[in-house]
DNA sequence: CGCAATTAGTTTCATTTGAAACTATATTCC
DNA sequence: GGAATATAGTTTCAAATGAAACTAATTGCG
């Protein structure tokens, strides 16, 4: 029989979600931040907002913000330096005084040119620790977790 | 047939590992942190110190480092800050002055009593969108990443 | 032993970050 | 039409962060 004390559970961080998502994800992105900030001097932020701006272009900061998980002050910063290296350009809304929209300039579209396939190599790289069907699994836990996750919490940081 | 001009992959943020894992880390990580942030006022920093010295005591500051993947100098501050609220103490190694050994006070040992069950709580409420055996899959394959990152880069940020 | 090289931990300083306030435009609704 | 409210984006200011320098103690090695 247990003493009748109260005793906490103990916690092995090595086994707690949290934790081990945030090492692996440390991990995991700042091999491929080193990548693309030694060859172009590109931070996190700078790389996302251009990613998805090579995906589409024409977007407002608050579409860039929404489909990056940033928020608008991130992506007003990144966006200002992405336009002094002249990697990103803006025009003003014709409708809409407020929103500016916003493409990669063609200096821009050849650094995601190159970065791109440098990214997916890498990505690949670790999963090779993945066989085929482990990545199909992988796929489908990370989108179950990412929905629960936004179900519940709803917020980024 | 395609063109020969040379067209770049396109870069889906929504699949790409380090992206959706970030998101996800935010998320979770952030969820949980809110708890422990409203009531007992700790940073994750602190949390993460809090956690280690819980389940092993006498550790030095570069032991807690390393098993919560934080550089020294994070540590140093949250230890800092730990003592102020007397939360955690620290005595000096009885074989080498260089070296400090930490602990939780009684007053930090309630606390990570009452976080503990809080932080599993909420975990397996995360869990909660995968089955048993989707949870038994997840964890090996987050083993399997975690391995293979270690590998690679090594470095945590 | 005694001096060079390591290691533990802290401090300093410059940069990054986030929350909140702010500006400017758009929309709502009386 | 015009006051009140909401939205896009920027700025400001304080706090968090990281890299590198620093202090103090230890170990390795001639």
């Amino acid at each position: 029989m247990r003493s009748s004390a109260a005793q906490a559970a103990r916690l092995d961080l090595d086994r707690f979600l949290p934790y081990r998502l945030s090492v692996l994800s440390n991990r995991v992105s700042s091999a491929i931040a080193r990548q693309y900030s030694d060859r172009f001097g590109l931070s996190i932020p700078e790389w996302r907002v251009m990613a998805v701006l090579g995906g589409t272009a024409d977007l407002s900061a608050r579409d860039v913000a929404e489909r990056t998980a940033m928020d608008k002050v991130q992506v007003s910063r990144a966006v200002e330096s992405l336009m002094r290296a002249r990697r990103v350009a803006r025009s003003p809304d014709r409708d809409d005084g407020r929103i500016m929209r916003l493409s990669l300039t063609s200096k821009g579209r050849a650094i995601y040119d190159e970065v791109v396939p440098l990214a997916l190599h890498l990505e690949n790289v670790f999963l090779s620790a993945l066989d085929a069907e482990e990545r199909r699994q992988f796929d489908a836990l990370m989108g179950k977790l990412a929905r629960q996750a936004h179900l519940l919490g709803g917020e980024d940081k």
